[in-house]
DNA sequence: CCCTCCCATGAATCATCGTTCACTCATTCT
DNA sequence: AGAATGAGTGAACGATGATTCATGGGAGGG
């Protein structure tokens, strides 16, 4: 009869390809995508370089499995946060101030994730998270528009526009690096609203409405 | 007697220096940073590989050279036209709409330049590029501000974020690439003024004005 | 015209990583 | 207990790409 996984041996194997996304991911976070490396992500995962191939068929499909779950996680906080807001002008703001204080709190992630160097096929992959997260946003962009909320726009622009400077303000290289997260959280929030034809004081009043973590 | 570089002999190689660079300029433009490689450059610059290391000591300086040489020619073109410009506002408007066009005329090398995949040594030189980039701008923030024209605010945060915004809605890969440029460069514009707390109606003014290439 | 210098060449070398595989060892089944 | 199965290992391999170097050839000096 052919051998049959264990209970015990179904979790160890579930817990070790755990703790190889965990490495991998910690390892982005910490020293960037270019460091992650089979060999460094074997090391931190206390095992052997091969081992790493009998989870993931590649590095790549490693990479796009911490991408994944990362995509996935943000986009449900986003949808969210959006969601529970009471109107198109507040969950707009949700979705902006939810996106830059997720971001901000894993900084050197976020950026990893979203905007570092990497390999062609992963580039792909990380392209379709930041479809995703633009079609979000470009989505509740034309539903305040259509409102009357919002001044008439083109949201394929404005929408990857603000994105951009989400990433370049909070968690970019030159983004300044002291200061209170709240606020630089409101801060581009609150640029990110006027950029989209909110006036000054109707936007801060909606960034202050936002419940920030 | 000791050998002396004749005239002839020095244009030759000075020549031939630019053609190098002007290789490496074109491929990082048709094909992204990733391609520039010795073999590639040289190939297209009509010489052995090894000729590329007479005149530039490792692939890095050829690299850097090429970004230098386009940091230069940005910055002083969006100085020039910020400096023509009537009062601070204008300034900044032209700042950015200059930026904007001249970008969004080299999309693809724009893009190499300032946010592609590059080794960690360029990558320091790409930064400076944009600090420099980041600090005319804040320059320009920080005058408007101090003159009443644009409301409070934190010239350290919205310098970077404007550039993400502009680099994202225009060049970057979720930016529509159909389209007429010049509605492109002041739909970003426009975005980026209201960002900065000038109200829609005097931004779409702003942008009217500007003189664009 | 001949002798030096350089410049140019491109095959060889070196370095970096992802990936493979022959082998060891723990676990499961009879 | 003994055989069978499959997980784990890590040195070796292969691909890619930057860099070097022994050698050939053309230009300057006498």
């Amino acid at each position: 009869m052919a051998y049959r996984r264990t209970e015990n041996v179904v979790r160890r194997l579930a817990e070790r390809e755990q703790t190889i996304l965990d490495a991998a991911r910690s390892i982005a976070g910490e020293e960037g995508m270019g460091a992650v490396q089979i060999a460094a992500v074997a090391q931190r995962a206390d095992i052997a370089a091969g081992t790493v191939y009998r989870y993931f068929p590649s590095k790549n499909d490693l990479v796009a499995d911490v991408i994944g779950a990362m995509a996935e996680r943000e986009l449900a906080a986003i949808r969210a946060a959006a969601d529970a807001a009471p109107g198109p002008l507040s969950a707009l703001a949700a979705c902006i101030a939810t996106f830059a204080a997720r971001a901000l709190q894993e900084r050197r992630l976020a950026w990893a994730v979203m905007a570092e160097p990497v390999d062609a096929d992963i580039d792909a992959l990380r392209l379709d998270f930041r479809r995703a997260l633009v079609a979000e946003l470009e989505k509740r962009i034309s539903t305040a528009v259509a409102g009357g909320h919002l001044p008439d726009q083109d949201a394929r622009v404005a929408a990857p526009a603000v994105i951009g400077a989400l990433l370049e303000g909070l968690v970019g290289p030159l983004a300044p690096s002291a200061g209170s997260a709240r606020e630089a959280v409101q801060t581009v929030t609150l640029l990110a609203l006027r950029a989209l034809g909110v006036v000054d004081a109707r936007a801060r009043g909606l960034v202050a409405q936002c419940v920030l973590p």
